[in-house]
DNA sequence: CGGTTAGTTCGGTAATTACCGAACTAACCA
DNA sequence: TGGTTAGTTCGGTAATTACCGAACTAACCG
């Protein structure tokens, strides 16, 4: 086995599945696959991975900020050392932000129903409202499962940090 | 209040949060969300859809098979009609699509910790290899719960369907 | 103070994607 | 058998996005 053609394929396969999962550029999902493969624990610096994926200063430093705004990684600094160490966000932090999606759903729906009451004048429209209205109570059952699955994370996440 | 406009402005909503959620095309996302503000129950024909989205109707076609896809919609026929009603997925479909996707990052994980227990050499990097170890049971225990909450919508579903 | 390090912002270009109209197929019907 | 309905496929264009290099800021150091 070639280890460094491995390591690029493993970069690849996540840099493949990141962009199609969070909806972001290419290059924001090298930097996140690279940072699983290689910085999960001791992080990346900037300019490591300025130099491993040949990328400009511009491009990483557009696409750490994003991967920072949407909270799929996190850094940290050191004592006496400018640099930021960047790594991966664990999945409690990853799921926390799928909460946000569902409670701008919840807002939407929420208008939706508001709207079906206003105009719902024949029987299938009601009908219509009623099959809204169920769907809201799933957001909110789904709302629930997650907080529920993220603590669970949180703990699991503890216990590992523990036993380091 | 403006009642066709509030109907505007609930499937812009829509489409801009699906287009996020799930990485699709601007004329995807406004499908869904006339979908779901229209036809949740009854459906809405292709060319209901290429009349109130304005669109053309190769693009219509091309995103509802996107959408079919990606398993985000469905469609039903009547007999002695040759058209097709499409209608959004519900919620235990919908996040069976996100099992899969659970599944494909399973794969690669595993393939990053045979890289690793190839690699691994100094301290630092054993560290590492326990952190990605780690993750994998986290994914794992994602993927339970995952299913116990597609089971939960499961079941929701079908007592609504009862009810109606 | 001037130099260096660590990163950001801006303007332009190359690549990609989204959407269109026109021509097509496939099934049914008169 | 020819016409209509229901959608699909194809080729091109307009709009968007991704990425780059160059110039910039902001903090620290000698």
């Amino acid at each position: 086995m070639d280890i460094k053609q491995e390591r690029e394929e493993i970069i690849e396969l996540y840099g493949n599945y990141f962009e199609k999962l969070y909806n972001i550029p290419p290059l924001a999902a090298r930097i996140l696959g690279t940072l699983i493969t290689d910085g999960c624990k001791t992080g990346l610096t900037f300019d490591a991975l300025v130099e491993k994926l040949g990328a400009s200063k511009s491009s990483i430093s557009t696409n750490l900020n994003l991967l920072l705004n949407i909270e799929k990684i996190t850094f940290f600094t050191k004592a006496g050392d400018r640099k930021k160490y960047f790594k991966p966000a664990n999945l409690s932090q990853r799921l926390a932000n799928f909460l946000k999606l569902i409670d701008s759903e919840m807002i939407i729906i929420d208008r939706l129903i508001d709207y079906r009451e206003a105009t719902a004048s024949c029987s299938e429209e009601k009908c219509n409202l009623e099959n809204v209205k169920a769907y809201r109570t799933h957001i909110i059952e789904a709302k629930k499962l997650f907080i529920k699955t993220i603590d669970n994370f949180k703990q699991i996440e503890l216990k590992n940090n523990n036993n380091k």
